[in-house]
DNA sequence: CCGCCCATGTAATAAGTTACATGATTCC
DNA sequence: GGAATCATGTAACTTATTACATGGGCGG
């Protein structure tokens, strides 16, 4: 049922078609929720059907035409409703990296640091991309105007997760060595 | 089909009955996983048909009969295979407290900073439950023994995550501040 | 006496994923 | 010629959540 805020949150900076929405969840400049394809065309079809986004079919030459979807005065009453309700449900994680890292104890120090270090060279390549794509976006604004508050609050969370999640591999690295015999 | 491995994780430790695999999903010393006890109890079936894991039904007084499980030879190797695996699915997380941020362009300022606080306070409060628990459960040991690594590992990386989480609440009040008046 | 903890389960519903389906264009 | 991008959808399936169901013990 969350997914629909998702997408109403996406379209209060502005229309877009389906598939520029997957595309945002998929390209990850969002560390915080995430989605296929078909949740999300199913998702807007419901939500066109309850009124809470229009859309406009754009004819395109080139590439097949395309849903521009916008959000109706209605949709943005919901979301508003939904961001204002008392209770905010804690995060839903499910890292599958870390669920093998909790089992560690079942494999050698050599297997578990062989998995570690995929993953830092994971990590870092994803650090990387966030702070490169946070430069090229926002370029040198550490301010910027209050229509992309939202993104620029989340991106910045983003990149920390990302620079956490580099120093922990390195620190368990370290304190994996000193398990090797 | 990963909440097998939790499992499977988790019993690889010794043995554990349904309940209490769900409470240490539910009682968070865990901050990448999560799941109900309806489907901790549905997998520990659907395991034990597969001869994955066994039980033995103790039989108590003062509170109702459990049944503890035990993995098995077969599950161990099963979870072992599944921890090797070269695909390692990147994380996926479900926040509605940053999708909520993600959509502060939708309100006020002074609603904005009125939900960060809320979440600053309950992130600081997480933080506090889990440096708490840490020192309780391994003491000043930098240097658990090899069975413990996979929850020492893990804790630690929960309370990084609880002190970014804390550090970017806090960067983002400021932030939001100057957007007031 | 009310609510929480222990302890396990099933049924119904919702949410999410994968596979199936199509088709032009563009880049290597 | 093959893969990737753009663009949308449906069908089948798996996973996950919520509600329903039971019941004794214990603390306030």
């Amino acid at each position: 049922m969350a997914i629909r805020y998702a997408l109403l949150g996406l379209l209060t900076k502005g229309p877009h078609s389906g598939y520029d929405l997957h595309s945002i969840f998929k390209t990850q400049h969002i560390y915080f929720w995430n989605s296929t394809h078909s949740q999300v065309y199913q998702e807007l079809n419901k939500m066109r059907d309850e009124e809470l986004v229009t859309y406009e079919t754009i004819v395109q030459e080139g590439s097949p035409n395309k849903k521009l979807y916008t959000i109706t005065h209605k949709g943005e009453k919901r979301l508003i409703e939904w961001m204002m309700e008392e209770a905010i449900k804690p995060a839903k994680i499910k890292d599958e990296f870390l669920l093998r890292v909790s089992a560690f104890q079942a494999i050698s120090v050599e297997e578990a640091i062989t998995l570690l270090e995929r993953i830092l060279a994971r990590e870092k390549a994803i650090l990387a991309g966030t702070s490169q794509w946070q430069l090229e976006y926002y370029g040198e604004h550490t301010h910027p105007s209050y229509l992309e508050i939202g993104s620029y609050l989340t991106s910045e969370f983003g990149k920390r997760y990302a620079k956490m999640y580099v120093e922990w591999c390195e620190w368990a690295l370290e304190l994996l060595e000193s398990y090797r015999v």
